[in-house]
DNA sequence: ATCCGTTTTGAACATCGTTCAATATATGTT
DNA sequence: AACATATATTGAACGATGTTCAAAACGGAT
């Protein structure tokens, strides 16, 4: 059998990653194994091979274009001052995984094996993402230099990620009765508001800040 | 076969417990199979079976040991004023999850299939654990309700918790050149300091603390 | 010495990712 | 229109996974 001339080459990988995508949304990681994605687009198994590398390869796809997505989200938040800005985009980011928890899931779910980095490509996205984030959250950070300011953002992105992450895994509500979109806020809001109050929580001197007063 | 009372079943439990924990150590979560327990402890496959209902149940116990452990170095952390307190605590848990960090990314790179909830002796664990840290920084985080100021630990305990995952995935250094145990500094020190600087950030008005001033 | 009850085994099953020789078809050439 | 070439597609095969369970082997009691 060959050359069936269904559909192109690239047709058919963005047939495949939409496979991938919907079980990935319905049942997570575990769920996409190559053969589901292969039966689900009517082809033999080996055929993803064609398409992909392996099935780390597809699934970080996957995953570049969830963060894609996910960034755009953000992006899409305007207007309004500083700190209802930064309080909006926390909303997008928690409306964002609600959307699809376990596709969100997914993209930190995923590891690839030992000694194997993610491609350049879904760096530059991840860096483009927090770049513009810092960006857009700068006035609301106080007057940090760039780099304090992304580092702020680095603080949120993993704060926001220890969250969604307990929150999807059903392993908050083992310790809080708390929504994580509300804690979500309240940790933002501490980290803006710390920039709010004084210059305390610079790079420099984070020991310092520890003092009250 | 049978009988071989080399061990007693207590033994036993034990023996595949600390096998699959060297395992963990070594190579995470990926690394620990059925058989490769077994045959670590010199025993069949099936023998596993006697000791436990099924791999997710070993998991699950050598996730508790862990979990354990890290309450245990939590509460070894004394004096000192409150804040310093809160410094060293943020320390004892970076210290902790750099000891063996594969093991500790166990914690939460595993997950019970749908509908499996964690047994109840592991969530009385990490209850006892959140209410111990929230206790023990009490004093640092002002005057807040006990229920704020368990809020508040729970927010911190989600945040290290993202920071130190991204880290031990290696998806932290993708986006910052920041130590994780300095941006975990960050964020306790900007809760911590949230509290003294005033009464805003309790939970009954997080939006309004997004308002600068 | 015999029996019983329990512990231990390992073959078996379904699934997984991955490889690759075989094959069937579309395309190019005559 | 017939043939040749190239390649897209297949599916059997391999090793590994979790899990089950009938069979077997052994310790201890009678």
């Amino acid at each position: 059998m060959a050359r069936r001339n269904d559909h192109s080459a690239a047709e058919l990988k963005q047939l495949a990653l939409a496979a991938a995508r919907t079980i990935a949304s319905e049942e997570g990681l575990r769920g996409v194994t190559v053969r589901r994605v292969a039966e689900r687009i009517g082809y033999a198994p080996g055929t993803i091979y064609n398409l992909f590398a392996n099935l780390d390869d597809l699934i970080v796809q996957v995953n570049g274009e969830t963060l894609r997505g996910l960034g755009a989200a953000l992006a899409q938040v305007g207007g309004g001052d500083p700190s209802t800005r930064a309080r909006r985009m926390t909303d997008a980011y928690f409306d964002y995984v609600e959307l699809a928890p376990r596709l969100w899931a997914m993209l930190f779910d995923h590891r690839l094996p030992d000694g194997v980095g993610l491609p350049d490509w879904y760096r530059q996205e991840l860096d483009r993402l927090i770049g513009d984030a810092a960006r857009r959250l700068g006035p609301a950070l106080g007057d940090r230099s760039p780099a304090d300011a992304r580092r702020a953002v680095v603080a949120i992105w993993a704060s926001l990620h220890g969250i969604a992450t307990l929150s999807v895994s059903k392993k908050l509500g083992l310790v809080a009765d708390v929504p994580a979109r509300e804690l979500g806020h309240f940790i933002v809001a501490s980290i803006v508001s710390g920039a709010a109050t004084d210059g305390r929580l610079n790079s420099s001197d984070i020991v310092q800040s520890y003092s009250k007063i």
